[in-house]
DNA sequence: CTGAAAGCGCTTACAG
DNA sequence: CTGAAAGCGCTTACAG
């Protein structure tokens, strides 16, 4: 590869010159120009974004923190995070965490050793002091989705209980007067919000949700699964369920299967995320959808804005949630 | 942030011992290895990664190239990989093309630029001369998925043959005569060996595909839902159709909810990959499974062989393939 | 074994 | 406007 001195040589000007010319740094006249770029075409020189890095002291990229890209969900996000990134200049450097807050926390270390200029970090368990420390030290740090208690830094989440209203507000459209709730770990907003919506818009029709017809559990396929099971069987078995999210929903439905128990006659639930392809399930899923775009883009406009400076840390974006109907819920009566 | 120079004062050494002892290219004494650890501590010393790689020429990066992460079996291909890249201690960036050749040509450039040691690229086009000659002089690339004729470098696919002989034969197992495919772009190795697989099978048992059974497009769930158009209304109508990618299935199937033609009792259906939830879909999809996790390992494991001069640049490894029966495909009589 | 020095390829105050 | 020089923070031949 040629270095920009080469090209400097060839051109009989500068390194220094030839620098500030490529980043717009300085105007040339028109003949000095032309020697430079024949240089750079002659000698095909592209520069080298590590030596560029290295003495400016920023890396270009952003982290992109997520439990697992392979889930749907986040594949999403991630996606229109990659495309916000790159379209504004930076690259997005996606990781896995498989929910171990050592991998968080040495991810997060990266922003210090300067591989990454800043990182939009989605986690998923309630146990975050060490992260919000480290994150309130970094500074540039967004967080996405889940929150991370304490830390200072911007956020970007869903309308989570305008969410949980929307799905109680369905169920009582049609007809159903006894709830059940399966959720993700408790701690979680997307639990608690999405279960206060919830049990906001039943209170409002003077009905209410006892607290044993929640069930929680990690955010897993089989959660859905053993809450199927536990309401089931329970006295008072509910006709309506709310799952906080549809991977729960899709473990609810396979075990559902399983038991014979069939959605929606025997059995309604509405989700949360509409993960792809939810129309095509059996049944077609009606959940409360987020948009995944509008996610990973604002949150890598907000790392941007913050790395700038321009955007106070205390900022939080709501990004809202419809409900889509489709045909998980029966109408009662 | 400290810098190895500083933590060599501290300890009372040259920064070129700390930088050896850092990298393990030498034994220290007990003493004066404690003295230079309790430096670091004392510090918190990190390393400067951008620092390290303009001095080696290593990024320690590998790009990861899809056409959209958000498409969930590519989604799965690149946790694999990110797994494996960690494991090996290489970062993973994320790149989505949107099937854009020039946004390809431009990620196959950071090799040039040393942003990236290594690049596995998924393509999904039939147009590849420049791509083809870019990665050969490269040298650092792993092609993935999706074949780049011409190109010189370590290749991974599904064993697609075998896949389309597999779904040939389950529906021959079933009872069916008459086929139809799905496909995505002809001239795509995941389009043709996949037809001659099922051709191939055909044939053993007498059997034969006429060309006008078999309907071309991009790999969307457009061409899904066009392709059950076309046949739905074709004078001698398939009662068994092969898709050769599952997002195919889905527009097939949405087209069919649409046009009231029941799956598997009206048409039945194959499909390749395997995506994630193939299994809640109305029918249960019976599809030919590609491993996901051994193709993104095996890329980067691929990836870093090559980087080390100890694979050969022609080597082409084939992931098995299983048909996963579930009910998509009528038992006929 | 250990160190001083040069070099990786840029950028940017500082001078002129 | 343009250039020489220093510096970003490492690594690694080359000496001793």
């Amino acid at each position: 590869m040629a270095s920009i001195r080469e090209v400097a040589e060839e051109a009989g000007f500068a390194p220094a010159t030839v620098s500030r010319y490529l980043n717009g740094h300085i105007k040339l006249k028109p003949s000095t120009q032309k020697k430079i770029e024949d240089a750079i075409d002659k000698l095909g020189y592209r520069g080298n974004g590590l030596a560029r890095r290295l003495a400016t002291g920023k890396s270009e990229t952003l982290g992109f923190v997520t439990t697992d890209i392979s889930y749907p969900f986040f594949a999403s996000i991630a996606s229109a995070a990659e495309r916000e990134a790159t379209r504004l200049g930076y690259a997005l450097a996606v990781f896995n965490t498989r929910n171990d807050i050592m991998r968080e926390m040495q991810i997060l270390s990266y922003l210090q050793t300067r591989q990454l200029d800043g990182v939009i970090i989605m986690t998923n368990h309630t146990q975050t002091e060490d992260l919000a420390t480290q994150i309130t030290n970094d500074s540039h740090v967004v967080i996405l989705d889940e929150d991370i208690p304490g830390a200072v830094g911007p956020r970007v989440f869903a309308e989570n209980r305008q969410g949980g209203r929307l799905a109680a507000r369905h169920f009582l459209e049609n007809g159903h007067r006894s709830f059940a709730v399966i959720s993700g770990p408790r701690g979680l907003i997307s639990v608690e919000e999405r279960i206060e919506g919830f049990k906001e818009e039943l209170s409002v029709h003077g009905l209410s949700l006892p607290s044993d017809m929640i069930f929680s559990g990690p955010y897993s396929e089989e959660t859905g699964g053993l809450g199927v099971d536990h309401f089931r069987n329970s006295p008072d078995r509910p006709t309506a369920m709310f799952a906080t999210a549809d991977n729960l929903c899709l473990g609810a439905i396979r075990e559902a299967n399983a038991a014979n128990l069939k959605i929606p006659d025997d059995l309604s639930i509405i989700g949360f995320d509409d993960i792809p392809n939810a129309d095509l399930l059996a049944p077609p899923l009606t959940t409360i959808r987020q948009g995944t775009a509008e996610l990973g883009a604002e949150s890598v406009r907000l790392m941007l804005g913050r790395l700038r400076g321009e955007i106070d840390p205390s900022v939080t974006t709501r990004i809202p949630v419809t409900l889509i109907e489709r045909q998980s819920v029966r109408r009662m009566d």
